[in-house]
DNA sequence: CTCGATGCAAATGCTTTGCAGAAAA
DNA sequence: TTTTCTGCAAAGCATTTGCATCGAG
């Protein structure tokens, strides 16, 4: 498959303000559940919450490891399940096999194009098709939980490359 | 997850005209290929032609070990990777980690609402959210090759369950 | 005869888990 | 202290592949 890098449109991660609720929704996740702040998890949740795009855990790890080359994959893995289980996190499939990361802000959803030739992902958000959903959902009597919307094409870029 | 089985609203095979060209279609891609026609490829791409749904690569097992015991399961992933390539199949991916396979119909194109309680699939088709991500698409200057789209929730009789 | 296909088992790639030692609370 | 967390290696799973053998053409 083709999704080998993240490069973004509008690639810019949340500012300060932001990234004091993420802290504060994690953290109020954890007192409540009895789980417990670590430095391992610190760094990881601080790389993530800094990051921008959709990461996989191998591009994380290694980004977590240039502040602390000690830490563990199954650590990457298993905050960011944690991350995903406080909602903080969602977790993306885009065919080729990995799961890709990416923050979770409030009120915000979006879906995917994605470039089959160099990897890049490009975020859409269309009302007029998330009302189109319901009501395919109200017409065939299903509660609506949550749904995957991926276009995968060429993009302008990679198009002008092989002419 | 929840899909577990892979009931359907109108489930029903295709008919003898729509399996004879299934057939043909398989048997030109071959020739052209240079590829054999061999006992088990015979039941592996019989059975599912004369399925319904969206089946895996266990269920299909399954079907073709009552007609043939001695079939491995390297060669029904085999040959649902021949019937992919030829176009015959579609592989769909529903979030639980397994792959499964319907026969993709000529100038039909539909995608899924899945129950994660029962598993039930329902398909469905919406020319205008087709139309929507054509737009989607030309917008970010994208050339469309294909796209998932799929809506998890929970269906009426399971919702009633519950009660 | 040739070369593609099969069946088995081993390998792969991503992810999860068991466990003993480390470290929060 | 007690209980959770970490890091490692091993285990899990779906899928793919190497290889000797089989069989279609």
């Amino acid at each position: 498959m083709g999704v080998t890098s993240t490069v973004e449109e509008n690639a810019e991660s949340v500012d300060e303000e932001v990234l004091e609720e993420l802290n504060e929704k994690l953290s109020v996740y954890m007192d409540k559940n009895g789980l417990r702040s670590t430095s391992q998890r610190r760094v990881v949740t601080d790389v993530f919450f800094r990051s921008t795009g959709h990461l996989s855990i191998e591009e994380l790890l290694a980004m977590v490891r240039e502040r602390d080359p000690k830490i563990g994959y199954a650590t990457v893995y298993r905050t960011l399940k944690l991350l995903k289980d406080c909602g903080i996190a969602y977790e993306r499939h885009f065919g080729d096999g990995v799961s890709r990361y990416e923050i979770a802000l409030e009120d915000e959803h979006h879906d995917h194009l994605i470039c089959l030739e160099c990897g890049k992902i490009v975020e859409f958000e269309n009302d007029e098709i998330e009302r189109l959903q319901d009501e395919l959902a109200k017409k065939h009597d299903f509660t609506l939980k949550r749904h995957t919307h991926e276009l995968y094409g060429v993009c302008g870029r990679c198009r002008g490359k092989k002419n």
